[in-house]
RNA sequence: GCCCCCAUCGUCUAGUGGCCCAGGACGAAGCCCUCUCAAGGCUUAAACCGGGAUUCGAAUUCCCGUGGGGGCACCA
């Protein structure tokens, strides 16, 4: 491969959960690096202190090792550009932000928030596009100087030309021309002497020697700043990369506060925090969240590592994807189909144990086979397989009763069941299947009948896996007891 | 209000001027298999937003609408 080593990041702020958003654009940031052999980074954009919350950016490390997207440099690893924190970084963008006004590409403001404010509701009654008046874009130098001396607060803004047009160039929706005049002199360090997002990830991905910056359509609107701030300093720029966003299943709209909430109840979820509990695999979710906004032709079906291979930002699209959870079961589902058995028990037996089972694991090998296919969430295995790991069952009377029998005639059905068992060494399904099938053929019931009654029976449940090779893992002994105690039920009707 | 982005089956997408009466996947419907439920196999329905233009020829290029999304902070 003769492609240039990539170095991508994925830039969060610690200000909430980790998203599905976010999960998939780090995702093709870490597949774009590996592709090229080139680095993936962590970065932590917290220069909102105010909005930072505790706990954040440990969700998002979390999150990130859960998805399997390991990344070479970060705040809790290090790196040859560190440090990976933005608020560790403030000398940094205090010094570029000096050179730009040396440069005459920014300048102090002293206007104050309140000052701000007013002038803004004023341009808004004037029906004007709310934007920077300019008050201090051309202060002299001396008065400049001497506010600043008597520490007068103030932000540095951006200086961006009055005339002619920016160009800036998105990989995948070719140049963007904005008019200047719709740009905005914006705030690149604030008072409080930290950078606004737009300085710190220009100074960043330039010092760090990020070569592809992919991020979220959100961005697209200060991309045109952006691209300014970079030309400013002179550098090269990075390959970018918008990625369009998510709307909500109904394509109407991007998932709001109330969606995630309405998702959880049919036990789905946004955020990655979440997605374990529910069940979910890491290969299903980020299979899953690949090919919403990647156009892969046919066998879809990916490992991350196989990701890999296939990858090529010239395959991502930019038009915005709704979501789709019951593309997630699939993903899931087929993934939980590739794994080993011993991979798959190692996977399930904390939802066993999150239960309050005792987990035998020889049994939970067992059974794996037998409920692996059927399995949408890890946590199935709670619904399909947890009779295996309980001493007695208690089936609902009503299950018990065959279809078109009563009470009665289905006790004898049991008993008569409970003979034949009884009756054999061990109850191995290549034993016990042929000779039940006899009597469902001698007693002229049909099968759903009489294994429908030993299913209840048995598993306390109507539907299971299948039953003979149930009863086989579940033990003669067991079994009886567990059909005697049906016939209790029955008798007792 | 202004600016920007997007536009193929319900959804995710393939398609880069003729290979397309548009292909795959999820979902849906039907059949087969079957001890329940799944899984698996087979089959069916289902789309190029509208209007102009360019061209011998347009899903594919351009323009105008329309619809959807995003942005207009000392937030990211």
């Amino acid at each position: 491969m003769s492609i240039k080593p990539a170095r991508t990041r994925f830039a969060p702020s610690p200000t909430g959960h980790l998203h599905l958003g976010g999960a998939r654009t780090a995702l093709y940031a870490y597949l774009l690096a590996k592709k090229t052999g080139g680095q993936f980074i962590l970065r932590i954009e917290d220069t909102d202190t105010k909005r930072t919350v505790p706990g954040a950016e440990q969700e998002i490390m979390d999150g990130l090792r859960w998805l399997g997207l390991e990344y070479d440099e970060g705040p809790d690893l290090g790196g040859q550009h560190g440090p990976y924190r933005q608020t560790e970084r403030r000398e940094i963008y205090q010094r570029h932000a000096k050179i730009l006004v040396e440069r005459g590409h920014a300048y102090p403001c002293f206007c104050t928030p309140d000052q701000l404010e007013k002038v803004r509701q004023e341009q808004m009654k004037r029906k004007e596009n709310p934007h920077y008046d300019g008050t201090c874009r051309n202060l002299a130098p001396d008065e400049t100087a001497k506010r600043i001396a008597d520490g007068e607060p103030h932000t540095i803004r951006f200086k961006i030309p009055h005339d002619g047009v920016t160009v800036a160039h998105d990989h995948l929706r070719g140049d963007i021309v904005t008019e200047n005049k719709q740009l905005n002199d914006q705030v690149i360090l604030k008072t409080d002497g930290l950078p606004t997002y737009h300085l710190a990830a220009m100074v960043d991905d330039h010092e760090m020697q990020i070569t592809h910056v992919m991020r979220g359509s959100e961005w697209l609107g200060t991309f045109p700043l952006h691209v300014n701030i970079v030309r400013a300093f002179g550098w090269d720029e990075p390959t970018w990369i918008h990625l369009s966003v998510f709307l909500k299943p109904s394509g109407k709209g991007k998932m709001s506060k109330r969606e995630a909430a309405a998702a959880m109840k049919d036990g789905y979820s946004i955020f990655i925090k979440d997605m374990q509990e529910l069940g979910f695999t890491p290969e299903g979710v980020m299979n899953w969240c690949a090919l919403m906004g990647w156009g892969v032709a046919e066998d879809d079906v990916m490992t991350v590592g196989q990701m890999i291979d296939r990858f090529s930002i010239d395959s991502l699209t930019p038009s915005p994807a709704a979501i789709n959870f019951q593309k997630l079961d699939h993903f899931n589902a087929t993934h939980i189909r590739l794994f080993t058995t011993e991979d798959l028990a190692a996977r399930i037996k904390p939802y066993f144990t999150r239960e309050g089972l005792l987990v035998k694991d020889d049994v939970l090998l067992k059974i794996i086979p037998l409920i692996r296919e059927r399995l949408t969430t890890l946590d199935d295995c709670i619904s399909f397989g947890a009779f295996f790991f309980k001493e007695d069952v208690t089936p609902n009377s009503e299950d018990l009763i065959a279809k078109g029998l009563d009470a009665r005639q289905s006790a004898d059905i049991a008993r008569r069941v409970y003979q034949i068992l009884e009756a054999q060494p061990d109850i191995s399904h290549e034993r016990c299947e042929p000779l039940l099938r006899a009597y469902v053929e001698e007693s002229g019931l049909n099968v759903n009948q009489v294994f429908g009654i030993l299913r209840v029976a048995i598993t306390g449940q109507k539907v299971s896996p299948p039953l003979f090779e149930s009863m086989e893992i579940i033990g003669r002994d067991v079994c009886l007891r567990r059909v005697q105690n049906a016939i209790g039920i029955l008798e007792k009707l």
